[in-house]
DNA sequence: GTATTTCGTGTCCAAATAACACTTATTTGA
DNA sequence: TCAAATAAGTGTTATTTGGACACGAAATAC
């Protein structure tokens, strides 16, 4: 059958809007663009969709391009498709949110984009409407974050309630009530606590716990209310 | 400067997944396809981003060529990226999803369509993967809808509780306590008691309410918790 | 062995939620 | 005109959840 012979065609990409968390505050992955036009501009990392692929397999192929992971947590965002977002052609992109375990990650597998790890607080302008899609996937992330166990996906397999903590405080920017959050991540009943402490990070040392994955699978969707007071911290 | 010149271009389309509550029930507007291939098969409402409007003016303008409103209510759902999803030429198409009064729309406008509103229920086999699209976008509005004073947007200026939470009901497919779904919805300030009543549905008659606008605006976003146990009925 | 650090926990009060039933207004028809 | 029928509107109580708050325990360093 013959095709939609009258209409345009546009370019469509992906872009990947990629958190991790250090331990101390959550960074997203940036990189150096490698075309023209604003090569060497810092960037989200992207790509152009193509032929025979579905846009999730896109996606996961330019996040495995720049990280070498695969099977990490993504989802995309939303569309972004203002006529004039890029001043070459029209580029109708596809924003995908990523969040990895940043200890996982290889710096020396993508010498090419010479990306780094950058604070929320110290980024460096981006191209196009990049920092626009940077503040879309900050704000559904804290949504997300509010009443959904999304963000053991930033930590390793081990980790320490104190960790789990520190990393709410990142993501909200906001200081959380030791007693009422470990109270509150505790009776989930996602967390499974182990024998051995991190003895790193303080002298007593701090429990490990690990994810009880068959139950985060099946609370995932669940409304959980990790964060007190949500209205306050997402917009 | 020279353009992306070595990749493929691809189709862009908007497809809509229109809600409207007819006092009883969950309704959504289809149409008959106007073009081959499945021509004259039912349909959501689509068309083809053009050169120099945004995606979200392309949806807005698909809207109204079929319901001829405009202003209504639309948030993008998401794009549908399937190489395959169209036979004829690989289409992405961005759902848009729409909450209309049905009381506004005329259905002469659209003769072209044969558009009707179909019952959730009884909803006829859909071409591509319109039916997907369908489901993601209620899965959304339930969601959404538990959460956001969003509904409002499907019912005239004017209603009253009974009707409000006849469409509660009919969004969730379940019954809520009258005596606590009023107390819910008053204490969110956002209803302003007017003083005529309803006396078409009811011999007592039902106070109508409006909207305070303004502290819609503001709380649109708030987390305002509508339905008991929201988990029970979103997935 | 004393000082320092940080982990881990428990109580109380306030607010929100969910279950529950009766009275009121109005119309209709006996 | 009175009784019955229908749907609207409202209040109480028990339970659960949420948020504010402070101290003892474990380990190390000096």
């Amino acid at each position: 059958m013959s095709k939609y012979s009258k209409q345009t065609r546009f370019l469509v990409a992906i872009d990947c809007i990629i958190f991790g968390f250090d331990g101390e505050n959550l960074r997203l992955l940036l990189i150096h663009r490698g075309m023209e036009p604003e090569k060497n501009k810092w960037s989200l990392m992207g790509g152009f969709v193509q032929p025979d692929e579905s846009t999730d397999d896109a996606a996961a192929r330019i996040l495995k391009q720049l990280t070498g992971m695969e099977g990490v947590y993504m989802e995309q965002l939303r569309a972004f498709g203002d006529p004039k977002r890029d001043p070459i052609e029209r580029v109708i992109s596809l924003g995908y949110s990523a969040l990895v375990d940043i200890h996982k990650y290889k710096e020396q597998l993508s010498d090419e984009f010479q990306p780094e790890w950058f604070l929320l607080k110290d980024m460096p302008d981006l191209i196009f409407d990049h920092q626009e899609m940077v503040q879309a996937a900050l704000k559904n992330l804290r949504y997300k974050a509010a009443l959904h166990p999304i963000l053991f996906e930033l930590l390793p397999e081990k980790f320490t309630l104190p960790q789990l903590q520190s990393l709410y405080t990142g993501v909200y920017d906001a200081e959380f009530d030791k007693r009422n959050f470990s109270r509150k991540v505790l009776s989930t009943g996602l967390l499974i606590r182990q024998k051995e402490k991190d003895k790193e990070n303080s002298k007593k040392g701090a429990f490990y716990y690990i994810l009880d994955k068959s139950k985060y699978k099946d609370k995932f969707q669940s409304f959980l209310n990790f964060v007190p007071n949500p209205d306050n911290f997402l917009f």
